[in-house]
DNA sequence: CGTGAAAAGATTGCCGC
DNA sequence: GCGGCAATCTTTTCACG
């Protein structure tokens, strides 16, 4: 499962489909070069083992009036590991946190976050999040504009490293 | 094309295509309670007026050989719009950039940026993001492990927030 | 992996509200 | 404008070589 090998077309099927997901299965059966039975059998087996985790339509947030993104720079007061995942589940049980990474160096947690507009953020941040157990220092930075936002890996990288070493 | 008003349904239509984006459009239809037809031209129209940007096949990074992921702060030296837009170009043009937001306070940008190994995001640091043109400072932060990523945004929110409204 | 056939889904046109 | 029905075409899916 881990250290499970693919080949050039299951890489051609990830590619295609992280760019677009919603692609029938006989267009990605003729991109890859294969028949369409043999692809959606790629497919499945791509998906039980875990390569592809999911399928998400990208929505504008903004237009759907999610106004406010912060990113939140989390510090906590214990770094042990009990502490660290229990802050961890406390983010899962957030809806406006979307995002939650362990980071190295002075800051322990950073999260991306939504929200439809700044009192909402505000209330959050001061009702729930700063003042979670365990919360040391929050330090938020807003969203002034977005620039590039692109899902997933750039395989392009991937197949050119693989060409070298191959 | 801005304001336009979505019904309960398209909310519906929205939340359930960013949860499962491959989902048929029978299925979808029958979660959202109308036939097919209705449901795709709905649907269409979503993609057509820009709340549905694309759809996108969640990938397992790690498993794919992205063992770094990087948060990167940068600073520039001079803040003036075409400054600001050129660094933002060239962010668009490095493909171990996945993200590049603009935030307000300290820092100028922060990027999220992946890479198959260290070795070469320290190439990438050095060789183009430190030396680029009006690159004051850049902070990275490695992710040492990643605890929620939950593409898009929280339907729930929107729908309690409206119901309130309404 | 491919072929072929049967089932399921997508899509269009038309009707009524 | 909206959704539903019915016909048609495409895609998915399974059995088999």
């Amino acid at each position: 499962m881990a250290g499970t090998r693919l080949d050039a077309i299951d890489r051609k099927i990830l590619a295609e489909l992280q760019a677009d997901g919603r692609m029938t299965n006989v267009e990605l059966a003729k991109r890859v070069g294969i028949s369409a039975p043999p692809c959606l059998r790629r497919v499945r087996t791509l998906e039980d083992s875990g390569f592809i985790k999911g399928y998400h339509a990208q929505v504008d947030s903004r237009e759907l009036g999610f106004e406010v993104q912060v990113f939140a720079m989390v510090g906590l007061v214990s770094q042990a590991e009990a502490d660290l995942t229990a802050f961890e589940n406390l983010c899962r049980s957030w809806p406006l946190v979307r995002e939650c990474h362990m980071l190295n160096g002075e800051v322990d947690f950073i999260l991306k976050c939504v929200a439809p507009d700044l009192s909402t953020f505000q209330s959050f941040l001061t009702g729930q999040l700063t003042s979670a157990e365990n919360v040391a220092s929050v330090k938020t930075s807003l969203v002034i504009r977005g620039a590039k936002d692109e899902p997933g890996v750039p395989f392009d990288i991937l197949e050119e490293r693989l060409s070298r070493t191959a």
